[in-house]
DNA sequence: GTGACACTCAAGTAATCACTTCACTATTGA
DNA sequence: TCAATAGTGAAGTGATTACTTGAGTGTCAC
C-alpha cells in the first residue's frame, strides 16, 4: 500500500507558506514599493535582525523576492512575476467554481424540484 | 519594551496557511467541483479520517470551506467568494508593482544613465 | 589602521503542525 | 435488534517554525 504522496515541498507549498506571515507579507508590501536593504526592510519590525534575514531566505525560497549584495549592503527587489503562480491556482479554482455554478443553474432551471445536490 | 505586534492570526494569515498545505489544497480542488462528503474527500489521501477532519477543520476556519451534517453525514462545499481575500491581496501587490514599473520605465526614457535604483 | 556598520552563521528554545491510534457516539439498512 | 457506516474527540509524537542570543566576517569612512 504504497500511498507515496510527497512529502516536500512544491513551489505552491513555498509560495503560500511564505505569505502566510504577516510579517513577511508586510516584507513584500514594503518592496512591491521599491527596493530595500535588510536593514530598512526590518526597520518597522519589533525582531532582531537575524530574524528578518531569516524570513526574507523563506521569500527567496518562495520565489517572491530575490536580492544582491554589494559592498556590505544586500538590496532585495520583488521578483517579477513571482506571484503568478499563486495567483493563477487560485484563478483555476475560481473558474472551475463559477463554471460549476453556471452548469448547475441551467439545470435547475430545467428541473426546478431538485437542489442540485440531493442524489 | 513591549513590542506587543503581533497577537492574532488575521483571516489572511489562516487563508494562506490553509493554502500552503498540499492535501488541503487537493480537498479545494475537489471540492471546486462539487460537494462532497468526508469520507468522499478523504478517499484519495493516504491518511487517516481524523487527519482529514482536522484539514477540514482548518479550512473551515479559514473560511475557504463550510459543511452541514444530516443524519450521520458531513456534506462539504466551497464558500463562495472564499478565496476572495487571498485573490484581492495578491492583485492589490500586481498593481502597485506594476504602476511602480511604469513610473520607472517612465523616469528611465527620461534620464537614460540612471538604473533607477541606485540613489 | 580603527571603529562603526551591515549583515552572516550557529545553536538553542518554546510553540505549532501534521499526523497517529484508540475509544466513543450517532445513524441507518437489513 | 444488530452490525456496519460515518464521523467525533482526546491524547501523544516527531518535525517544523519563528524566533532568540552571541560570536563572527567583510566593508567603508575617516
Amino acid at each position: 500500500m504504497s500511498g507515496l504522496q510527497q512529502s516536500t515541498s512544491a513551489p505552491l507549498d513555498l509560495m503560500f507558506q511564505a505569505l502566510a506571515d504577516p510579517a513577511r507579507r508586510g516584507m513584500v508590501e514594503r518592496l512591491t514599493l521599491g527596493p530595500a536593504s535588510v536593514s530598512e526592510l526590518a526597520a518597522p519590525h519589533a525582531m532582531s535582525l537575524s530574524a528578518v534575514v531569516q524570513h526574507l531566505r523563506v521569500l527567496e525560497d518562495s520565489g517572491l523576492v530575490r536580492s544582491q549584495k554589494v559592498g556590505r549592503v544586500r538590496t532585495c527587489q520583488i521578483q517579477p512575476g513571482g506571484l503568478s503562480l499563486a495567483e493563477q491556482w487560485i484563478n483555476d479554482r475560481r473558474t472551475t467554481w463559477e463554471r460549476r455554478l453556471d452548469r448547475l443553474a441551467q439545470y435547475l432551471a430545467d428541473h426546478p424540484d431538485d437542489d442540485g445536490v440531493t442524489p
